[in-house]
DNA sequence: TGCCTAAGGTTAACCGCTTACCCTTTAACA
DNA sequence: TGTTAAAGGGTAAGCGGTTAACCTTAGGCA
């Protein structure tokens, strides 16, 4: 059986409240005390029960990180980096992919609560009642990464969509395309209408009118990429760049213009966003607008830890800035400026 | 405050006992009662706090999942199918990325017994002695995902890798290959030698001698693959596939390749092996020999449960076959048969 | 010498559940 | 009518820690 604190007490000739004391620093304890319980410990091998612990201190340190689809790169980066910094501050992560189905929200929504978490982490385009809404009302810490939760009451970590949309359009723009279609992931509640914002500000400013037949919505795999992108080279006057929403997608588009025996860049110029190690695999590397991942998720604990402490009185939104990546899935305009 | 057991019991006139029979299907409870009590629960919003349940019951319906990378796409499929699995039973995770670091798995594995978890899964070659003998020793549930821990009393669950690496070889020599490089990991305790040695045994049984210098070691990063295969290429007389034991290995191939200027496959076949989503996009994409992620991950949890749940007497090793898919980056070597 | 205080511990209640065991009621049955 | 037993629920002792409150001792100081 594993020991616990009272065979650690009864060895050492002590209370428990004084091994407690000893395992967390507080109190006061002489250090002949203190360096005869550590001994003991040792060599019982003892290992304190958290969760017993926890139930004290009403405290578990773990945090619960709710996303779409743990398998997905984006949002295995984002994993790590918080796990990282997570475990930088004695926390651990109770991680749930929910493949964005409201039923499988709610329900680890409730086994968070259940298992009692510090604090949620959400990184999933989510309904916005229901039992998250009450949590939000309690003051239960939560910040959403990535996404908005426009009508609660939760800190948000963010990259700037507009700007990073921007960013995309004003390069195809200054390399002279003026036909750029547009991939978009379906949900409504994702980053890309926000993106594409920027990214039609920018072909505004050189003039291009929008064209909402350059527009194509997919699902968030490769293969939706691919079929959107598909769909709109196919059309009359096909665009001669394309602006997809993710990184993933903008794999798909590569792929279509493969199949469609086009040249990238030479004959078409995709751009992507996210900056997840997908983009420097393919060929040619694709040029995409990077988001700060590591900075997401490291900034993202910090706020929830403040939350978490009480150190903090007001909702915060933090939106870091994007970078523009060029790589070699970009050209100029085939035929010149 | 959340309500407890208590403010439910109060609420519906019976006693704590009566309500947590109740919350577990245990029991004898009239209708009427269960009624009652179940309305209770609805109205205060009560969540039953596992963490409480946890102490009495000992046991946390949580498992350890250490691994060494959860930003690699191959980790992170595994991670995603474990949980599914494991949510299935009731199971949630507790993930660690351990960066093949052994302070850090001691650390993480302290941790897993200070959390309680019911059982753990190493999927990362780790040091065989210290806390982690302790624990199988003491009969903790504990599989090996994917490596193996052959001095430890442990289930494993893994894929055939000398079968895999045989595949990869028949299938080069098949297409007439007979300068095969080959591209491993540098961990001792990987994976890499049985696939090399199934490689070879392919080759051996077309007569084509071992040959030390067409071995290049790399880290596990698409750079340690392009550094690899930039020092195999680079030789006297330079192979004409190079079989990668990981995916990321081989894409690193792949650009050592396109750095070169060699034509994959016409120049140049390239075979990897897990078959991650990664494999899939590539240009071209990759042939690779297939890991069943899903069901590594799947069996591996089971075998986990079978074990928490003391339905096993003997240790199990479960080997998977792999399944050699073909892309399109291999081809008939240059200049034909 | 007497009083105060700091140092170093101890006591015991409590955290929110589970569960072995016990008690009461009622119906069945001889 | 008395006996049993099943049904339905309550009692209370933990689970392994934490912590507020309290106790004891000894040194400092007037």
């Amino acid at each position: 059986m594993k020991p616990t604190i009272y065979d650690v007490a009864r060895a050492a000739g002590v209370s428990t409240a004084t091994v407690s004391k000893v395992i967390n620093g507080t109190g006061r304890i002489s250090d002949k005390t203190r360096k005869r319980v550590t001994e003991i410990m040792e060599e019982l091998r003892y290992q304190p029960s958290m969760v017993a612990a926890a139930l004290t201190r009403r405290s578990t340190s773990t945090v619960g990180l709710m996303l779409p689809d743990l398998a997905n790169p984006y949002f295995a980066e984002i994993a790590r980096a918080v796990e990282d910094r997570g475990h930088e501050f004695g926390f651990s992560l109770l991680i749930c992919s929910t493949d964005n189905d409201p039923s499988k929200e709610e329900k680890y929504l409730s086994l968070m609560v259940q298992k009692c978490v510090d604090g949620i982490m959400i990184a999933t385009s989510t309904g916005q009642d229901g039992l998250l809404r009450e949590l939000a009302e309690q003051r239960m810490p939560i910040v959403a990464i990535s996404r908005e939760l426009p009508s609660l009451p939760v800190d948000t970590v963010m990259v700037d969509d507009f700007m990073g949309g921007y960013m995309a359009g004003k390069h195809l723009v200054g390399l002279g395309h003026r036909r750029i279609g547009i991939i978009a992931e379906k949900l409504g509640a994702s980053s890309s209408p926000e993106r594409i914002r920027g990214c039609r500000q920018a072909m505004a400013e050189a003039g291009i009118e929008a064209d909402d037949s350059l527009i194509a919505e997919a699902s968030y795999t490769v293969d939706g990429g691919r079929k959107a992108a598909a769909r709109l080279l196919g059309g009359g006057e096909p665009p001669t760049a394309l602006f997809a929403c993710n990184d993933v997608l903008a794999i798909g588009a590569l792929q279509a213009a493969f199949e469609r025996g086009l040249q990238v860049p030479e004959q078409l110029s995709v751009v992507g966003f996210d900056n997840t190690m997908l983009a420097t695999i393919t060929a040619p590397p694709l040029t995409t607008v990077s988001q700060p991942i590591q900075d997401i998720g490291r900034r993202a604990f910090d706020a929830l830890l403040q939350e978490i402490r009480g150190e903090k009185r007001t909702k915060q939104r933090l939106v870091l800035l994007p970078e523009l990546v060029v790589r070699r899935s970009t050209a100029p305009v085939a035929g010149g400026l």
